[in-house]
DNA sequence: CGAGCCATTGAGTTGATTCAAATCCCGTGG
DNA sequence: CCACGGGATTTGAATCAACTCAATGGCTCG
């Protein structure tokens, strides 16, 4: 069981300004839990019961299209808030949240997330300002899928995970999940790789992409 | 000037729960704007000063990509409000609203709106999961365009718009912006409407699409 | 060490785009 | 009221990025 008080990746998310207090109310209400690679931490259709907030590993959220095909919306990773979404605009989930890799975090019951927001707040206005952010790299993923070449937006996503998600270019995704965070089919992620590997940009193992000359993402 | 207590769309908007108190404030803050056809009501690159909410007229909101093109991310109207995300994310507007057609709304200044806050606290709730709600929509809209042909976004769009948009079958959208909305260029929804004109479903003068044959959008 | 999954390559298809030309429609001014 | 000009719409033809499907090769894990 972690402690949040003495949770470090918690002071680079949302619950970065709690007082002493508010997080004694969150180590009341909260459970550590441990997920292994594949396991799922709730499913498209369920009921949010809660908030989940990661600690380490990395988290894939995702929805099943009509056409039966896997669409990742967001990864996740240390001291991210997962589900809020549904949580806050009491529907049940429209998407499912699943291990890519061991993941430990907590999970914040209802009664307790209610308490920490009447005791402050202004809480609610850092969540407001957090999802507004997202709604803008929402609209800018929807524009940059109707504007960019597949190989512009891998450029984009391997560049925005060198910086965030503690890999060592080892990112523990499948080609398939690759091609399904920028919109599209992995048959072409591959090629721009190959194309990539031909002119020395990266190398490539499975499941491990190493970038040799990183100056070739701007542009 | 509209008088918020008098404001019939209000009901229907984010600001319906509000109390005579509360409106007062609104109504202290506020100005009444009308706009014609073509007018700005922000531009890109702005810095928020407070809240627009719209009355009547139909507001579309856009982006200039990369390259060039506009994108457009919503239509608004009928008690929507307007250029918020940027003004609770604290950020420059990220793009542009402009009138459709003729466009009555109100802008209600930041210490209006801070004030109103302030008196009912569970308002940033109800803001909260508004944006919540649009953040799932945008997540399928990106979905959508991955996983939809322009001919099935297309349908979804009118569908849309006829519950909507009080249009009378007289959409005030040119074909390049209903090719933009649904991440399209306008000859490749032309050629959708003169396929649906050859079954007999639609009838098309500029400007204006009559639906003769409603069914035709399911499935 | 083999089974099975994942990655890679090849070949063919297609939905959508681009560019250019022709036509339509609408408001304006004579 | 009608002719005119210019923007929007429509059509045509060619091209292309990305997709599909199928076959092969390579890792990995039991």
């Amino acid at each position: 069981m972690i402690d949040c008080k003495n949770c470090l990746p918690r002071h680079y998310g949302l619950f970065c300004a709690l007082k002493e207090q508010e997080l004694d109310i969150l180590n009341q209400y909260k459970i550590t839990q441990t997920y292994r690679k594949g396991d799922f931490i709730f499913r498209e259709g369920e009921n949010p019961k809660g908030l989940y907030c990661t600690f380490s590993g990395v988290v894939k959220v995702f929805k099943t299209t009509e056409s039966g095909k896997e669409q990742i919306l967001l990864l996740s990773q240390g001291s991210e808030m997962v589900g809020y979404r549904s949580f806050f605009s009491n529907e049940k989930y429209h998407a499912s949240a699943q291990a890519v890799s061991e993941t430990t975090l907590c999970f914040i019951k209802k009664e307790g997330v209610q308490k920490v927001f009447k005791t402050s707040p202004e809480l609610s206005f850092v969540f407001l300002k957090k999802v507004c952010e997202e709604l803008r790299q929402s609209e800018e993923k929807f524009t940059d899928l109707v504007d960019k070449t597949v190989e512009q937006r891998l450029a984009q996503f391997l560049k925005m995970i060198v910086g965030n998600v503690n890999c060592n270019n080892q990112l523990p995704l499948s080609r398939e999940e690759i091609a399904s965070i920028i919109g599209a089919r992995p048959e072409t992620v591959i090629r721009v790789f190959s194309d990539w590997k031909k002119q020395g940009f990266i190398a490539t193992k499975a499941k491990s992409i190493t970038i040799l000359n990183p100056q070739f993402l701007e542009q």
